[in-house]
DNA sequence: TTTACATATCGTAATATCGTGATATGATGA
DNA sequence: TCATCATATCACGATATTACGATATGTAAA
């Protein structure tokens, strides 16, 4: 119930990058666009995606990969936890609903 | 009623500008953001608002002003239209509108 | 037709972003 | 402890963006 509070213009940069697009599209629908057998669905759902099934399927190296992940973090359009030796990666659909509300009615 | 197509990278990268945003939130409501001294309130509704006016309450130089209305109309976020020496710049609301769709609905 | 005004375009230096390879960190298991 | 795996960070060249001054274009008015 809390305002989320978001900076516009780094949310557009984020937004403003073909794979960072992609990722995050992914990431509306996880178990439909990574593996399955590499990670369980459950898992996907509720604590989100490993960095290296989205870098086999953004197809760009570790490097880029990780780099635009935590792009799309500090705008807060993703969260990050760490479980062992993976990060897992998913949406904050909160702040993507507020952005999409703030273009229709304030911006 | 026909469905507006926008290139979504060319949109963020246009709205990850502060100055950018700056404009089109000016122009969302323009005759109290712009000098009614200056241009007519109902011109400044119906065709928009010159870029002098703009560029004075932007305070940037006539071409960076300019070149970043040319880059919001590129993307689409604006429309142009010349009347003797002048040129008005309006919000083109239906593409900001299908924006905030698009957010909500499929990114 | 010259002058003035409004806007657009060109050329630019400074700065930011892109995507990479190399290296560092952090966790696990032998 | 050491080796290995997953991820993060660093350094970098290539490319894009920023904001500007100078100049070009287009319109109208003297």
């Amino acid at each position: 119930m809390t305002k989320i509070q978001f900076n516009q213009v780094d949310l557009f940069k984020a937004l403003s990058n073909e794979a960072r697009l992609k990722i995050l599209y992914w990431l509306k629908d996880p178990t439909t666009h990574f593996d399955t057998k590499r990670q369980a669905i459950e898992e996907m759902n509720e604590v989100g995606v490993c960095v290296s099934l989205i870098r086999d399927k953004l197809e760009m190296n570790q490097s880029t990969t990780s780099q635009y992940l935590s792009t799309l973090q500090r705008a807060g359009l993703v969260e990050a936890r760490r479980i062992g030796k993976w990060t897992y990666y998913k949406r904050n659909e909160q702040l993507i609903h507020e952005l999409a509300n703030f273009i229709e009615t304030k911006l």
